[in-house]
DNA sequence: TCATATT
């Protein structure tokens, strides 16, 4: 019965490192709201992938600078066992100490792929009641019409914060004549139902129906249930068809989901090379397991740790969260430097949870081409001699 | 008849 299940919503706090150099007696602090002024330290992430925990979005931030505070959004669930554990809403806050680092994180990290995913990371806007429930469902659209058209007929009633029209899964690229429209406050939403809703855009044959969008807070509990069941099927039998997608590697900025949202990629002199390019090694999972170095650190603790060889002295963790990203589960990642210069020493580390995924990206990516340079991956052995 | 953006 759905009516078992309640939801209600979120009103958890942001988890605090609290001041930087202060230990902390009893875990993680709770910090009063994250910035609520137009602070340039505060960031908010969407399009996260839905299995991404706290610790992983954590370690992904954290590797841009210091978090004065950092939460990702879950789903508060009443009526199951086990209230803690609530789904991943996709999305989630990082606040940090230094503005500069925010900044960064927008240039470093929007546009990032992960798994299936393109994560977007813009500044947050002050949290307000007036911004909620500003989301609108659109449909009867003429197969036609782009999302900029549509962007175009709605613009007139207030600032798009996003937008998206769905297309036909098989058919890739075909509108399903529905779609979103975000806009910055809800009583411009408001407006533009009272001006669509029922009304038919110039030219078209049907007219288009604009209401609020269903709240993904308040779904069914049986909704919730599906969902809840696809997800823990998905990670057994893997999502088949996003392989392809999953295993190449294509420039991950500049087709954001939001094209007001400009993203300058100081990683691209470092991707550049290898855009486009697909490459495999031709070296089997079963043969580099045999290699050398027997003793694989095992799925201890955190997951399988990866060695990654021969980057440049410029390289950083988001490097890493780059080519493994994509691949799976990506728990952490570590960039070895010189004590003194700060320098990269050329080598990496990267932990994904997931063995097949793991071996996966060590295939992938063993042989591959960064700049001018041909990295070095394999699962991290107890010993790691020099040739 | 709907993918997941405001703690």
């Amino acid at each position: 019965m759905s009516r078992m299940v309640t939801i209600i919503s979120t009103m958890e706090t942001q988890v605090s490192n609290g001041p930087s150099g202060t230990s902390l007696p009893n875990g993680p602090v709770i910090s009063t709201n994250g910035a609520t002024d137009d602070s340039k330290t505060n960031l908010i992430v969407n399009y996260l992938p839905q299995n991404m925990t706290q610790e992983e979005f954590k370690s992904l931030f954290g590797s841009i600078g210091e978090i004065e505070s950092c939460k990702l959004v879950r789903d508060k669930i009443t009526g199951i066992h086990d209230a803690s554990a609530g789904q991943s809403l996709g999305y989630g806050f990082v606040n940090y100490v230094d503005p500069n680092d925010a900044d960064k994180a927008i240039n470093t990290l929007n546009g990032l792929k992960l798994q299936t995913k393109t994560i977007k990371v813009s500044y947050a806007r002050p949290s307000s009641a007036s911004i909620r429930d500003a989301n609108l469902y659109v449909s009867g659209l003429p197969k036609t019409m782009t999302q900029k058209d549509m962007e175009q007929l709605f613009s007139q009633y207030g600032r798009i914060i996003t937008s998206r029209i769905l297309v036909d899964q098989v058919t890739a690229g075909i509108s399903r004549g529905v779609g979103f429209i975000r806009f910055d406050k809800r009583n411009e939403a408001e407006e533009a139902i009272k001006g669509l809703n029922g009304q038919k855009p110039l030219g078209a044959a049907e007219p288009i129906t604009v209401k609020f969008a269903n709240n993904p807070s308040q779904k069914t509990g049986q909704a919730l249930l599906t969902q809840l069941y696809q997800t823990a099927a998905r990670r057994y039998t893997g999502p088949l068809h996003h392989q392809t997608q999953r295993f190449s590697l294509i420039p991950p900025f500049g087709k954001g989901p939001d094209p007001n949202n400009s993203t300058k990629p100081i990683l691209d002199n470092l991707l550049n090379a290898s855009y486009g390019v697909k490459r495999f090694s031709p070296i089997t999972i079963d043969s580099m397991t045999s290699l050398a170095g027997v003793n694989l650190t095992g799925p201890t603790g955190a997951g399988w740790c990866i060695f990654v060889y021969n980057l440049s002295p410029e390289a950083d963790e988001s490097v890493l969260w780059q080519l493994f990203g994509p691949f799976g589960a990506v728990t952490n990642v570590k960039v070895i430097r010189d004590f003194t210069t700060n320098k990269c020493k050329g080598f990496g580390f990267v932990t994904m949870t997931n063995y097949d995924e793991a071996a996966m990206a060590i295939a992938s990516l063993n042989g591959y081409r960064l700049g001018d340079r041909v990295l070095q991956v394999s699962f991290k052995t107890s010993k790691q001699h020099k040739a």
